[in-house]
DNA sequence: CGCGTTTGACCAGCGC
DNA sequence: GCGCTGGTCAAACGCG
């Protein structure tokens, strides 16, 4: 809680600074693992830059997005409601950059 | 030293 | 017309 933050010089603009993004026409990918850890490292860095709680889900959701250069590939993380083990991963765009080195995803081809 | 993570607050659109 | 929700950003701190 940094309360008291020094003088929020936010532009002003807090969320929708363009228009909603009316056309998202870019195809959600949401997948199913079961997993209790929600960082599974995918093959990709991800920075998580927000958290909400989900109604109906007692779990509160996470975003994250691609901290790869050229990549503006968001993911986000919420926990299934019904079973705990198990967490939704949606990811939003794809990426078009190489995994970083060293990293070796998991070639498993998403069920798409 | 750099990066990643966390929290609060803000804005716009929609529903009734 | 008003209220509410969802989604995103910024800053600061800690650790290796």
């Amino acid at each position: 809680m940094r309360a008291l933050r020094a003088c929020r010089s936010r532009k002003g603009g807090g969320g929708k600074g363009k228009k909603a993004q009316k056309r998202q026409r870019e195809p959600r990918f949401a997948f199913m693992t079961k997993s209790d850890i929600e960082h599974l490292d995918d093959g990709y860095r991800w920075r998580k830059y927000g958290q909400k709680p989900v109604k109906d889900s007692p779990f509160p959701r996470s975003y994250y997005r691609c901290t790869t250069a050229s990549c503006g590939v968001k993911k986000r993380v919420e926990r299934s409601s019904a079973d705990p083990t198990i967490v939704v991963t949606t990811y939003e765009g794809q990426h078009n950059h190489s995994s970083p080195a060293g990293h070796q995803p998991r070639r498993q081809a998403p069920p798409r």
